[in-house]
DNA sequence: CTGAAAGCGCTAACAC
DNA sequence: GTGTTAGCGCTTTCAG
């Protein structure tokens, strides 16, 4: 019935040695082999069509080679973010396990307990909406853990978090806006994303305040778009417009800039003439759009490279060599948790000109 | 140094009852329990913090409840695929393990090999690049395999194939356009995506074809994007355009019907008026965009519940109840292969009005 | 350099 | 009902 596996004695006896040396031939050991013995015991093998059972060997080292990824949806930036993620853990060897949990706490929990009853080496966790001393208890000391988009979590929780710098970021786009001859400037903000979120907004606020000094702004706002009606947005944001005085209108992301310009658009209102509009990520959508749309591009790869590299050197393994060199962001943190900050850079396009 | 796992035996112990006993309320087997005892060892398991070794029990079990899919991508609608098809596993008490290979058969290879070193108890491939002889020699007996987007491939390597019916959404995307008034009809091509790609070439000249002998069509032709420049193609499809006299254009998706719409805006030509044009997927850009994109909509959970379902057959699974009812949609198979339809439907919008 | 043997943590007969 | 035991397939000392 049930296919009977070719096992490493299998392998063994077909190559006349012992089970040991098949094994060390197949883990590359330091232990010293005769080429002769190496080849012997690689012919057999693929002659008999040997695969290694992953399962045995993991539990057998104490080490999966298993690494998860918990992420809160699959869609546009996440879907890049878990693709480099993956090539890169591939690189190195592992394996990587992906959840996506919505945002769900509950799931977020559940997807936490499978992941760790995998007994995977290590831990990536995209903007947990779960509490920091939740996740304490559940991973404990066991499993390390890097986060991203985390701020302010407690050292003991986890190794170190890669944060992307909204902040920065969106205050450069209030000043961009006001630069471009915006009299109103605005965050539509999209509360589920808590975390993310407020790191938008701190930046704005920062943004506002700086050019509130500089000349007269005519009225600026936060607007939850999940709590307003399209229209009431549009109204609020259209209150200080005028010939020659536009709104500038900074959006939670690419894909909600993409939505308003075309809603404004529907309503015969004129981007970038009467509203300048700015979105985050610098996903595809923003490029080709017409008018292509000003936003803050994300360096994916950097993200990515810090936090493997945060968990390999914990690890003690040296990745092989895969990773390349890269600077140091780190901040100075008295907040307790080590924290890396990649900044976002401005890319300016016909939404805003 | 390494933390000891807490393991049944501990369980067991602390318990007072025997290492097969707490394996058995640990799995809810048939054997009957009281509920003292069940009580007793839930109680202390949760005390200890025990969680089951996953490796240790796919190993001694023989079974490791993890299945495999192999996607050519991240981005757009496999990104929603890969989702559904998670939550679809998870609910019925399986692990998902994803690989992205970017159409590279090389590396579809190797993904399948690690999947396999996994003893994944099953395997999706959407859209496999690489031959089917391959497939069959890699994948062999072992372990079953269900096809999405595979025509034509032969029985015996896979349980089945779940294809999407491209064809006839692209003929009814033909006859669409050309009610619309539309004198000349364009399918733009994405060669990559070969197998899809065809059955989209293959609807659309059947389109033609019927259209062609209701009355005369000026023009039509299927044109590779991959292999002109942008102008050579608005050239091209702008060949049989007059006032009151658009032309028809498909694209090969969503997201190449909002990047072509942009283009000829902005060459300041007007959509759809002079243009119509029509995506595939019915992505959220193709309802958001302005104008809104008429598409062809995909049944996403149907794709994936049949898959599922057929697997779960074969693995003699009931899936605990977790997949709904479906309807019948198995085309009977000459070909050798058992292959399902899932039909297209259209989606009107106002790129077509 | 090679071989024998003791696990890794759990499951599944099969006795008690 | 509950406990004993023999593996699952591989890694890893530790003698030869």
């Amino acid at each position: 019935m049930k296919n009977k596996q070719i096992t490493i004695i299998d392998v063994a006896k077909a190559a006349g040695v012992s089970i040991a040396t098949v094994s060390n031939v197949l883990n590359r050991r330091k232990v010293p082999l005769t080429e002769e013995t190496i080849r012997k015991v690689e012919e057999a093998a693929t002659r008999l069509g040997y695969r290694r059972n992953v399962m045995a060997a993991s539990l057998s080292r104490r080490k999966t080679f298993e690494l998860g990824l918990l992420l809160p949806g699959f869609g546009g930036y996440f879907g890049d973010f878990a693709h480099v993620m993956q090539d890169t853990v591939h690189a190195a060897g592992y394996h990587l396990s992906v959840y996506s949990s919505t945002s769900r706490p509950e799931l977020e929990q559940r997807h936490l307990e499978t992941l760790l009853q995998r007994r995977v080496d290590g831990l990536f966790c995209h903007g947990l909406a779960m509490s920091p001393e939740l996740t304490r208890t559940i991973v404990g000391e066991g499993t390390p853990l890097v986060l991203f988009n985390a701020w302010g979590w407690p050292q003991d929780v986890a190794l170190g978090a890669v944060n992307l710098d909204f902040a920065g970021g969106s205050a450069a786009m209030v000043r961009h806006l006001a630069e471009r001859g915006c009299r109103s400037i605005y965050y539509l903000s999209r509360n589920r994303a808590r975390a993310t979120d407020e790191q938008r907004r701190i930046g704005f606020s920062q943004g506002i305040e700086e050019v509130q000094r500089g000349g007269a702004l005519l009225g600026h706002a936060i607007i939850s778009i999940e709590e307003m009606t399209e229209d009431a947005v549009i109204e609020t944001v259209s209150w200080h417009t005028a010939p020659g005085q536009p709104a500038g209108i900074l959006c939670f992301d690419d894909y909600e800039a993409f939505v308003w310009i075309n809603r404004l658009r529907e309503r015969g209102r004129r981007v970038p003439e009467e509203f300048k509009v700015g979105g985050i990520n610098n996903q595809a959508i923003a490029k080709y759009h017409s008018p292509s749309i000003t936003s803050l591009s994300i360096d994916l790869e950097a993200q990515v490279q810090h936090a493997v590299r945060l968990l390999f050197r914990y690890l003690g393994d040296d990745a092989r060599g895969s990773l390349p060199e890269l600077p140091d962001l780190s901040i100075p943190s008295d907040s307790g948790v080590h924290e890396i900050q990649i900044p976002m850079q401005l890319v300016e396009r016909q939404s805003t000109r």
